[in-house]
DNA sequence: CCTCTACTTCGACGGACATCAAGATAGCGT
DNA sequence: ACGCTATCTTGATGTCCGTCGAAGTAGAGG
């Protein structure tokens, strides 16, 4: 590995500024890239990539554990990590009510991603 | 890992089809991800993030190799392998032309991911 | 207080990955 | 043909990651 710094920075950034240009427009520096490649590799799991839809897809923007984890053929604890990676990862909010656990997506975080991988329409 | 699918799939998708509606409004089924995954995680190492950058933002949308490698402290094997991870991951294509290969972006395939991760302006 | 359910953390194991050194391949110039 | 440069492939090594079972924490309801 390259680096090693907190992904909770894209937090940071995602909350308001519009802090990265589009990847394909000016090259990214690698303290940049330092802190999105994490949100990326996150996504790199067909699992944890249908766990965040199926979150930021649900009735009211949140999903309960409970309700996410029979849709796969893996355990719990498994599961659990693979939140817990997009928790760590920035892309999602965990809340506890009760007796289950609301996961929601952060909307600034995906839309930072989107924009970096935006191009424009007729590049060639 | 959860699948094996050939990321390849991924450039027939992006061809052309509007294939993945945003992973917010719909939710991404098993294959979908698991085509889609594989992209992500190349995107989830910060050099290949930068490579990526540095390529599509090159100049004539094109990048050798010798301008790419000694931009990283890193040997050539590894900037290699990286390109190689792109390659594969279908973000990229190469060509060699004389003595150096030249890397482009897939731009339909950017628009593609990014088209995922695209959230409506104001959810909640 | 006890127990049941929901969820997370811990420990371990197997497979995947980033990196490098060394060797292989390809094209250019002489 | 020879050597030079650019790039890729191979093999080895240390680290990271996905998965599970078992144990721990938290809240609800007797």
């Amino acid at each position: 590995m390259s680096k090693q710094v907190s992904p909770l920075a894209l937090v940071e950034l995602g909350a308001d500024a519009p802090c990265c240009a589009p990847l394909a427009q000016r090259r990214v520096p690698a303290e940049t890239a330092a802190v999105l490649a994490p949100a990326f590799k996150a996504l790199g799991d067909p699992v944890r990539l249908q766990l965040l839809s199926m979150i930021a897809s649900a009735e009211g923007g949140e999903a309960c554990v409970c309700d996410l984890t029979p849709a796969f053929e893996l355990t719990g604890p498994t599961i659990s990590h693979h939140l817990k990676a997009l928790r760590e990862a920035g892309l999602v909010d965990a809340e506890r009510r009760g007796t289950w656990v609301y996961y929601r997506a952060r909307p600034a975080v995906l839309r930072q991603l989107a924009a970096l991988l935006t191009v424009e329409s007729t590049p060639a």
